[in-house]
DNA sequence: TATGAATGAGTATTCATTCAT
DNA sequence: AATGAATGAATACTCATTCAT
C-alpha cells in the first residue's frame, strides 16, 4: 500500500524535507523543490503546512525522531561505552554523506541560528535530546564530569563534520572518529 | 577618515561584508545590506565586484586575512603550546560574539558548502590555513601525530562553536575551552 | 435543530453567506469561510452552487426576502407615513450594525457594481423593491413626486450608512434618522 | 517634458492608481493593473510603494488632494449657498462617470472599510475634509445646525451616487441633484 | 566613475474548483 | 450525496543585476 493517506503525505513531505533541507540548506530550498521530491503539487502542500516554516519544522521534528530512533537502538547495548561507540561507528559509517552534506542536525542548527522565528529553538532541542543521551552514557560510566564530557563529544562530532564536509574528506571522519573512541576507552 | 579611493572603498565593501554576512549569514544577506553597511551606493558596488558572489569571495578574503593576522600575533610567543594556549584564549574571549552568530569561518563553511558555485573552496582554503598553523604547532611540540591533533583541535573549536551558538550559551566555550588547555598541557 | 435536507442546506449556506458577506465583503470573503460560518464541508457546497457567484446570488435572493418580510411587516401599519417613519426605526436600530459593517444592501451594491458578472444586477433588482415600496407609500401620501421623494429618501439612507460606517459612528445614522422622520411629517 | 523624474512617477502611479482603483475597486485590482495603466514596470513599482497597500494609500491622498482642488475652487464664488450648488452642480457633471463606477470616495470608503488596516481611516479624513467644509458653508449662511446639514447633504450625494450607480442611471443624479438645489435655496 | 532607477526572473502563498472514494 | 484531498492559476513581493545619465 502506498503512503496516499492524509498521515501519509504529511509523513512523505516531511521525510523529503529532511532529506531536501539537508542537501540544499532551508534558504536555497523552494517548496517547489520539496514538493517535487515528495512527488506532490506544490499547491496541495499547502493543505498540509500552511506556511514553508511550518514544513520546516516538521522536517526538524521529523529528523528528530530519525535521530531518536537511532539513539534508541543503542541501548540494546549493554555497556554505555560500547554505546557511547557504536555512536561514533554510526557516524564514521556516514561518513560519505556527511562529506557531501555535513551533519544534517548541524548544518540546520548553524543555518536557522540566523533567523529570528523560532526555529532555531526546535532544532536547538534535537541538539539537546543528543547531548542528554551523551551525558547520560558518560554518567552511567561513573564519570562525575558526564556534562562537559558530553558536550566534547558532541561538540567533535559537529566539529569533525564540518571539516569532513568543508574539505569532501570522508577520512577525517574516520580519521577523529577513532581518536575518539580511544578517548571513550581512556576514559572507562 | 573613510577612504573613498577605488582601492579603499573595495576594502570598505569586503570589510563590511565580513561583518554583515557573519551576522545573516549569505542567503540572507542582500547586496543592498552590504552596500548599506559599507555606506555605498548599490548600483556603486557593480564598480568593484561584478557578481554578489565575487563579494562574497571578497569577504572570505579579507576574513582569511584577518585570521593570518591574529594567528601571526600568535609568533610572538616563544613555546608552540603557549601559542595554542592563546588561540584558544581569544576564542573564549569572543564567546559573546560567537553565540549570537557562531564561528565566522564555521558558518560560512556550512553554508557555502550548499553551493556548487566556487566559493566553497574559498572558505576551505581559509580553514586549511588555519589546520596547517596548528599542525605546525603540535610538529614544533615534537608530536608525530601533529596533523590529527590539529585535526581534532579545529574541529573541538567549530564543534563546541556550533553548541555555543545553539544554545546560545557563552559558558559552553568557556568550559570546553578549559576542557582543551588541559588537554594540550597534557600533550607537552 | 439544523437542517441536513437538500434545501434546508442550500438556505443554510446562503444565509450564512448574507452574514459573512455583510461583514467581509465579497472579494474578502472566501467560500471555506461561509462552508464554515453555515458548518458544512467544503467540498459539499458544490452540490448546492456549481460556482462562488450562484452562492453570492443566492445570498442577495435570501437578503431580498429578508427585505421583503421587513418591509411586509411594515404593511401592517395604516398611514404610509407611518410606514415610512417605522422603516426610518428600524434602520436606526441597526444603528450599531451598521456602523460596523454598513448597509448590507448597500455594500453590496457598491462592490458587485465593480464585477462583470450579472451579480450587479440581482443587488439592483433588491434596491428596486426597496425603492418601489417607498415611492408607493409616498403616492398612498397623495404626493405626484412619489417617485423622487422614494428616489431622496433611500439615497439619504444609503449615504448616511456610509458616513455612519466611515466614521464608525452610529450617532450619524441617529441624528440623520430623526431629520428624515421630520421631513417625512413635513411632507404630509 | 515627460514625466520620468522620480517625483513624476511617483505621481504618475498614485494617478494612475486613483484611477483603476474607482474602476475596479481595491481587492479587483492587481499592482499588475496600476503598473500597467502607468506604464512602470511591476518590479519598478516597489521602487516607490514597498507594499500595495502604501500605493493604494498614496491614491488615497491623491484622491484627497484632487478633492481639496475643486473645493479650493469654489471659494472663488462670494456666497456660500452659491458655493454648495456649485459643489451638487460638479457631482451633476459627473453623473455619467458616477453611474459607471461610483463616487470615488464613497467607494473606496465602502470597501475600505472592511479592512483591518489604517486604509479605511485615510479614507475616513478625506471624507471628513468634504464634510467640514460643507459645514463651514452652511455655517456661513447662518445655519446653527450646519453640521446637520453637512452631513444630510454629503449622505444624500454618497447615496444618490449609489444607486445612480447601481441602476446605471445618470438621470437619478441629476433628479436628486436639482432637489438638493432647492432645498438648499429654501434654508437661506 | 558614480548613482538613482529599471528590469525581470523567481518564491511563498491563496483559493476557486475538481477529483476520488 | 458527502467529504477530505488535489490542482493550478493567480498575486504580492524580493532581489541580483543592468541601465541611463
Amino acid at each position: 500500500m502506498t503512503d496516499s493517506t492524509r498521515a501519509g503525505k504529511r509523513e512523505r513531505l516531511a521525510g523529503a524535507a529532511v532529506r531536501v533541507l539537508h542537501e540544499q540548506g532551508v534558504e536555497k530550498t523552494t517548496l517547489a523543490d520539496i514538493a517535487r521530491a515528495a512527488d506532490i503539487p506544490v499547491g496541495n502542500v499547502y493543505y498540509y503546512f500552511k506556511t514553508k516554516d511550518q514544513l520546516v519544522e516538521a522536517a526538524i521534528e521529523a529528523h528528530g525522531r530519525q535521530l531518536d530512533t537511532m539513539i534508541g537502538a543503542l541501548e540494546e547495548l549493554p555497556a554505555p561505552q560500547d554505546r557511547l561507540k557504536a555512536l561514533l561507528g554510526g557516524w564514521i559509517d556516514q561518513r560519505d554523506l556527511t562529506a557531501r552534506y555535513g551533519c544534517p542536525t548541524g548544518t540546520l542548527a548553524s543555518e536557522l541560528d540566523k533567523r529570528d522565528d523560532g526555529l532555531d529553538r526546535a532544532i536547538a532541542t534535537v541538539m539537546e535530546r543528543l547531548l542528554d543521551w551523551a551525558e547520560g552514557q558518560f554518567a552511567a560510566m561513573g564519570r562525575a564530569d558526564a556534562r562537559e564530557l558530553a558536550v566534547a563529544l558532541i561538540a567533535a562530532y559537529q566539529g569533525i563534520s564540518l571539516l569532513t564536509n568543508t574539505f569532501r574528506d570522508p577520512g577525517l571522519m574516520a580519521m577523529e572518529g577513532r581518536r575518539l573512541e580511544r578517548w571513550i576507552d581512556s576514559l572507562a
